[in-house]
DNA sequence: TTTTGGCCAACTTATATACGGCTACGAG
DNA sequence: CTCGTAGCCGTATATAAGTTGGCCAAAA
């Protein structure tokens, strides 16, 4: 479905919107101020990025797609395919870890580590779609997953691994 | 040699995380 | 003027999207 972003941004009439080709070809629009954004394209797709609930993921599309049928943008029955891609989540091992051994421990080819660079350790363990930043605090970012399961399994796998590895 | 085509990568957004470097500002 | 601090930026991660530009190679 081909969609003119520029008309679509003037027929919704929202105060939170920007399109400017020159700089990015989607074109960004917010419901709620500060709220979740939509970047939509000219070929009729979009992202919804920024839910901190699934509850607030859902009720933005749903209110994006009922805004569009309302306008006669798109038809009430359209199916958009709509799938989550991608879930952040944060995590908190019990104790501080020293990231150097933790690399070893982990298995260097699957480890990214440099702390001039980045302070955080990158890891991408073999078994599970997820990558997860792990902090000499003991705090852990999972990103990659495309739903919560597969980031708490992930996060249970590193936990594991830690604590085998501090069993030695 | 010039032109054309194909391929690939960067661009942009959100979000948690944290460290170094830079700028700005206020106080002494 | 100088020192400290606060705030911000870039560093890195994933993911979708479509455009654009650069690079390389092959054809004219």
């Amino acid at each position: 479905m081909e969609l003119d972003v520029a008309e679509v941004e003037s027929d919704l009439d929202l105060p939170y919107t920007e399109y400017d080709p020159s700089n990015y070809h989607g074109l960004y629009l917010r419901l709620v101020e500060g709220g979740p954004l939509i970047t939509v394209y000219r070929s009729g797709k979009y992202i919804i990025s920024g839910c901190s609930t699934f509850e607030q993921l859902y009720e933005t599309n749903d209110a994006f797609l009922t805004t569009l049928s309302e306008l006669n943008i798109v038809d009430a029955e359209t199916e958009t395919g709509f799938t989550v891609q991608n879930v952040v989540c944060t995590a908190q091992l019990d104790d501080p870890v020293d990231l150097n051994t933790l690399s070893i421990a982990l298995g260097l080819e699957s480890v990214e580590y440099e702390p001039e660079q980045f302070p955080g350790l990158i890891y991408r363990p073999a078994d599970h779609p997820a990558v997860l930043l792990v902090f000499a605090n003991g705090k852990i970012v999972i990103t990659g997953a495309s739903d919560v399961d597969a980031a708490e399994d992930a996060f249970k796998h590193l936990q594991e691994q830690v604590t085998a590895y501090l069993e030695k």
